[in-house]
DNA sequence: ATGGTGGAAGGTCCA
């Protein structure tokens, strides 16, 4: 049986509703993490998710910054969340699929911190958050087990092929070596494997347009910030990949396109 | 080297 996960940065799940309600509609993911939804768990509007079969939802939220959802209309069941960094911040809502045949894995769903724009963690306390969080995020990985796929906005770009332009990028922060460096050991520590990469191992592959140029798509400067990583017992049940360029630019977007995995379990 | 846009809060910070 196909499991369908989708992860998207929506950047305010209030403002963008009929944006989340037109992606269930058309694409009907099983699973779909939400960042960035900037709102209170009690003030995300889950009535018309739960009237198109979404009636699951797994959130952690605060006012304003950060946030995280799991939609699903597979029954879940809400895993502790690991309060990264100590800082009491909605980066982290987990949950292990309760019924059918991916009953048991556990879905991860992260927003690690995008780090400002000096990339010295000396000088910058946002870049040095960053790292620390990643750093982290390798330690919590080392120690998990078990099937489970891990989603986000992991707001780093690591590979060539991830980043318009490589060496225009290097020390622009999500692609400098710090970032990459950890962001790989983290992946390691786990034994994650990159979906996307496992698929497609070459060629550009982006899930985020800056909303500061004057035509996201004409100029495609893009970066691939979002992410589906799967454990050991999984990843050789990944069947597909794609990132939803298109809803870039649907009306009044997210800076940043729905990212596709999907698994026969 | 710079500034460009967008969300939310609320007279600014974050991305």
């Amino acid at each position: 049986m196909p499991l369908t996960v989708c992860t998207w940065n929506i950047n305010s799940v209030r403002l963008r509703e009929g944006l989340v309600q037109r992606l269930l509609r058309e694409e009907a993911p099983d699973i779909l993490c939400l960042q960035e939804t900037k709102s209170p768990v009690a003030k995300i509007p889950t009535e018309g998710f739960a009237a198109l079969g979404y009636g699951t939802i797994v959130a952690r939220g605060e006012k304003g910054y950060n946030g995280v959802a799991i939609l699903s209309r597979l029954p879940l069941a809400e895993l502790p969340h690991r309060d990264f960094c100590g800082r009491g911040d909605a980066r982290h809502v987990a949950a292990r699929i309760a019924q059918g045949p991916a009953e048991g894995v556990e879905i991860h769903n992260l927003y690690i911190p995008a780090g400002g724009d000096e990339p010295d963690p000396a000088i910058n306390p946002k870049f040095d958050h960053k790292l620390r969080f990643v750093e982290e995020l390798g330690d919590w990985s080392a120690g998990r087990r078990g099937p489970a796929i891990l989603v986000g906005d992991l707001n780093i770009a690591p590979g060539e092929d991830d980043v318009w332009s490589h060496r225009q990028l290097l020390n622009v922060v999500s692609h400098t070596e710090p970032e990459i460096t950890r962001f790989e050991a983290a992946r390691a520590a786990g034994n994650w494997a990159d979906i996307a990469r496992i698929l497609q191992p070459q060629g550009k592959l982006y899930s985020w347009w800056s909303y500061r140029a004057s035509d996201w798509e004409a100029s495609d400067r893009g970066r691939r910030l979002d992410h589906v990583w799967a454990s050991p017992e999984i990843a050789g049940a990944a069947r597909a990949s794609r990132v939803l360029k298109a809803a870039r630019g649907w009306e009044k977007p997210s800076d940043h396109a729905p990212v596709f995995a999907t698994f026969d379990l």
